[in-house]
DNA sequence: ATTATTCTACGAAAATAATCGTAATAAAAC
DNA sequence: GTTTTATTACGATTATTTTCGTAGAATAAT
């Protein structure tokens, strides 16, 4: 299974967030935190992260007989990938249209927006 | 079919950006110009906008015989519907870290960053 | 006016995604 | 040691999305 440029589904993209966040984690842990937010039956995510293992999306050990998963790739190269996805359906490419629009319609802190801006500035001077 | 918060799929996606694009136009020339990026039967694209239109995301009027369909959200509406399912989903509703994981990853005119520029600097003011 | 082309409508198949039930087995509790 | 609980494997079902074939009607070409 190649590790290719597999593009997850919604349901997978909500269970790599959990690992994300959590890093290495059980069906049980992964499922029980799912259900915070929506109910999902525990054999629906041992089944979504077995197939995800077959993707390759996630790699697993064992601790005994349970199996512990974790993402394989890593979040950003996984954002970068949505984003150019969706930069390109909707935004025909123009990652300025794109930011202008989110951080139009998003509040963001000062110390973000001074990070954002410290990144403009960087860019700048390497396009001279 | 309310005109409320209608997700539009992949496929329908690549419809809306033509139609956002060339404006009211008709199944045949929707079709051609998918068929530039991909194999595309005539009646497939035909079904995707008859279901488009029952969902409320086309509107459509006639002439002569043919067709005529029109994007009923306007672009920016449904980008920000889909930029918000994409910070929400992967990156954790920071809008600055997806500002810049698209900035670091995609290059940027002067005037695209300068637009940027400008626009920060209103938020600011803003929020004084 | 006959034939060919171009439409729409509609059903249904094929492909993809998401959910769950059951069985087998291992571990834990009693 | 027997029962209860937890875990994986796996098939099957359901839901959603995408695709296309066929039929019938309007238009255009010959």
């Amino acid at each position: 299974m190649s590790k290719g440029k597999m593009k997850p589904t919604e349901a997978e993209l909500d269970i790599l967030s959990i690992l994300w966040e959590q890093g290495p984690s059980s069906v049980r842990y992964v499922n029980d935190k799912l259900n915070l937010a929506r109910r999902v039956g525990y054999t629906t995510t041992l089944k979504q992260l077995q197939i995800m293992h077959e993707k390759g999306l996630v790699s697993r050990t064992s601790d005994g007989r349970t199996h512990i998963y974790s993402a394989e790739e890593g979040k950003e190269k996984t954002q970068k990938q949505l984003l150019d996805r969706l930069l390109d359906s909707a935004f025909g490419g123009s990652a300025s249209k794109l930011v202008m629009q989110v951080l139009g319609s998003h509040t963001s802190s000062s110390r973000e927006l001074n990070e954002i801006k410290a990144l403009i500035k960087k860019l700048e001077e390497d396009k001279l």
